[in-house]
DNA sequence: TTTTGAGTTGTTCGA
DNA sequence: GTCGAACAACTCAAA
């Protein structure tokens, strides 16, 4: 009679999990754990926004084990020692997880592998999160790339939808005493600030098909013209699902051409724009696994002597409370705040006003995103702010320095968002909407801040530091 | 080895 | 109002 652990780390599905099928299929006891170890992810343990998430999405986890009569055996601290300790008690002689692919849970996890391994423990670690891992896809000579439309070109060859993975039967669930209560890893925030969270989202397995179920009804028919509208829910918003692996990119792949098979061919909604988004995603992972330092270092090197303006507090704090003065960026920033999720071109916009207009190092934008967003993932979190300060992988060209006031006209015409967003204008009339400051009334009336910066001399000054480089 | 074509998301200016 | 060009040069990836 067999014992297996499963480490559930970011794969907190039942559905399509393969280290869980693949230890249940060989073994008649399998105990589900989870190991809090913030420690081991250094600078980079999960922001408060995304601590909240992973509450809740291991509450749900817990339920959808409970409804197997299994448990979820939880603890805290280091995560070998937990490992050698829960093999000691419950006789295991294997254990499974799906892989991470940020460089310290890489080193940890081979460290962990080769221990156990000498200690006559099998252990087996699978992909639960990728089409393909950042080793399985290369250039014809081998390295990696570095330009995403020809990764994507390869990828999209490689990728065929195939049926997920079912969830699991056993009647073997392993129990052991002793494990913590959920709310022993002191996830949420002691001062209530996530009522906004609540309001947005449903972490968990169930969450995530749902959510999906949303997508594949409504946003994908019009996904490649209202993605760009921040007004609307014209993305997937799958990204914190993602991230802590309540779905695959597989299972989405797999859903959206079951869902599109069906509709008559000119009615027919075309996929591959969002699925390139996944590739997006994809390229981001392949290039934290080959160029490691990206979180923290430029990587174009040319950018190390840089000329930042030399970090202020103070702006730093009005771009993140949201209190610029410029309608779209705030309307972003205070989006973020309250929902832990900001649309993505907006995101763009608040990232090239940070880092062009105010020329504040990406790092100050990379450690915020990283505290609030509910979707912080190193890989894209990186990918995205190299990519926009134009130090990246395949970046922006220097000269694309967005206006948010032309942004803000073109994607949020009717200045929903903006109302949404900035109560304190919501009776401005459209014209003055998306530029406040041209009506001093406007501004003493309704406390509306005045711009921090001019957008037009700033611009001027970051093409001249950019071409300087 | 060398050559060739190409590269997420923009803005401004002038015809 | 619409449209094309300029905004740089570099380096990536494949032929």
């Amino acid at each position: 009679m067999s014992t297996a652990l499963v480490l559930f780390r970011r794969d907190l599905r039942l559905i399509d999990n393969p280290a869980l099928t693949a230890a249940c299929a060989s073994h008649a006891h399998v105990l589900p754990v989870y190991i809090h170890a913030p420690d081991e992810d250094g600078a980079w343990a999960a922001g408060g926004a995304s601590r909240w998430w992973l509450h809740h999405s291991l509450t749900s986890l817990q339920a959808r084990l409970h409804s197997h009569h299994a448990g979820l055996h939880i603890c805290q601290g280091d995560s070998l020692d937990h490992l050698q300790k829960l093999i000691k008690l419950s006789g295991a002689e294997a254990v499974y997880w799906n892989r991470l692919y940020e460089p310290k849970s890489i080193a940890r996890d081979k460290h962990i592998k080769t221990t156990l391994r000498e200690q006559g423990i099998d252990v087996h670690s699978h992909n639960a999160a990728l089409w393909l891992e950042p080793w399985q896809i290369a250039t014809q000579q081998g390295d990696p790339y570095r330009v995403f439309t020809p990764y994507w070109r390869n990828l999209r060859t490689q990728i065929a939808p195939s049926e997920p993975l079912p969830e699991p039967t056993l009647r073997g669930w392993k129990k052991l005493k002793g494990g913590l209560a959920l709310s022993a890893l002191k996830l949420l925030p002691a001062i209530a600030w996530d009522g906004g969270l609540a309001e947005s989202w449903q972490p968990g397995e169930h969450g995530a098909s749902q959510m999906l179920e949303l997508f594949c009804d409504d946003a994908i028919n019009d996904y490649a013209h209202a993605r760009d509208l921040p007004a609307r829910h014209g993305t997937s918003r799958l990204s914190p699902h993602l991230h802590f692996g309540e779905i695959s990119p597989r299972q989405i792949h797999f859903a959206l051409r079951e869902h599109v098979k069906h509709i008559d061919a000119k009615r027919r909604p075309d996929i591959e724009p969002y699925l390139r988004e996944l590739g997006w995603r994809e390229f981001a992972y392949h290039l934290l696994y080959h160029f490691p330092k990206t979180p923290t270092e430029n990587f174009n090197p040319r950018f190390e002597g840089f000329r930042w303006n030399p970090p202020d507090k103070a702006l730093l704090a009005r771009w993140q409370q949201g209190r610029t003065g410029i309608p779209l960026v705030d309307a972003g920033m205070r989006e973020l705040w309250h929902t832990g999720w900001m649309h993505n071109r907006v995101r763009m916009i608040v990232a090239s006003f940070l880092t062009k207009n105010l020329r504040q190092h990406w790092h100050e934008g990379e450690r915020w995103f990283w505290d609030t967003l509910v979707d912080a993932d190193l890989a894209s979190n990186t990918l995205g702010w190299q990519w926009v300060a134009g130090c990246g992988a395949d970046a922006a060209p220097y000269f694309r320095v967005f206006n948010p006031v032309t942004q803000s006209k073109k994607f949020d015409p009717d200045g929903v968002y903006l109302r949404r967003w900035l109560p304190e204008l919501a009776d401005a009339p459209i014209a003055l909407l998306h530029e406040p400051w041209k009506d001093a009334g406007l501004l003493k009336s309704s406390g509306y801040p005045a711009p921090i910066v001019d957008l037009a001399q700033s611009r001027i000054e970051a093409l001249a530091a950019y071409q300087a480089r």
